[in-house]
DNA sequence: TATCATTATGTTATACTATAACAATTATAA
DNA sequence: TTATAATTGTTATAGTATAACATAATGATA
């Protein structure tokens, strides 16, 4: 693979991320809302773990879901409850608190939205403001995060040869990956 | 502009398609099906009028609605009904009817689909299944089309360095036309 | 630390987009 | 003409996302 580019690895599938590279992924983007003035809420944090843990992109109905079960554990393995308590805790998780979040870590850049499927992914590579193509493969739903050239040179001319001001790019490769050959 | 590079305007806002290019069109996609031996049904015909009379990228909602209009207008102008009848015949147009032609225009290639607005638009040079990009202008909803070298070099990054067989692309790029300015 | 303003979250309802499953109809070929 | 396949109709529902307003938590200021 040529030295100019960029191709990053979505821990999916077999390959997802371990507890310590969550925790350290947690630990980087508690600094990084620090730094930025913004709050890494508690439930900023936990979506932001769901879809680190995921084993494949995420959708917001997932998480949803995910987000409930997280807290009716959470509180069962806190306090001793009833069945009675137990039955009207459920606190249902609604979708705006999922989009709400999303968006947050959208904006502060720790995840990317893949259009095409409706589902979250990881940044691979937290930071300010880029655009990154993705190749997602329609086997194994393995997603790969390109920063490279031929990325930029699009957009280079889009923007000096059409005169088209790029603010949001959404390059998704549907296909298969090599190891689904 | 390079004269490497092929970026083709959709005709929407101020510079659609004249009455003349729609027939024109509706001709050339006649004699497309003829050629490929598929059918290019009453339903279908009508569906990529209408894609193609749009002022900017229609959704699938719309179509229906406007095939609904067509359908009452067409009656309408050609037979004398009491209000009664009239009531009746909405025959009611449902989303099945417009996603199959949608999907049988997007197989043909007569019309793309802007995934990240859920929305369509008429093909610029209909023809074999070719990669493209979108430069979609968030202000005015004007939407250029290209089959631009970056596009294409963007895709054999991905099958020569990647290894990763493309057998569908999303690329939009959204942001503000020279225009909008 | 009490109050206020701001930001974030909860809650209910609903909009928007798309497909499944099966029935009826229409076109094509034997 | 009849059988076959392809298309369209019809009903129901799945899946994705947001609007609007209520409540709660946070941070800044007096």
């Amino acid at each position: 693979m040529p030295s100019s580019v960029s191709v990053c690895e979505h821990p999916h599938d077999a390959q997802h991320f371990s507890s310590a590279d969550i925790v350290e992924r947690l630990a980087a983007a508690t600094e990084h809302c620090r730094v930025r003035g913004v709050r890494f809420t508690q439930l900023r944090k936990q979506i932001y773990e769901l879809v680190l843990q995921a084993k494949k992109p995420v959708g917001a109905y997932d998480l949803m879901t995910q987000l409930q079960q997280m807290r009716l554990t959470e509180i069962s393995d806190t306090t001793e409850l009833t069945d009675r308590q137990k039955g009207q805790l459920p606190k249902n998780v609604a979708p705006p608190t999922v989009y709400r979040s999303l968006e947050f870590l959208l904006s502060e850049g720790l995840i990317h939205q893949l259009t095409s499927i409706n589902a979250y992914v990881p940044c691979c590579h937290p930071r300010a403001e880029h655009t990154a193509a993705f190749l997602i493969c329609d086997i194994c739903l393995r997603v790969q995060e390109c920063s490279s050239l031929p990325v930029q040179e699009m957009m280079s001319f889009a923007e000096q040869d059409v005169g088209f001001t790029v603010t949001h790019s959404v390059i998704e490769l549907r296909g298969r990956c090599q190891t689904c050959h």
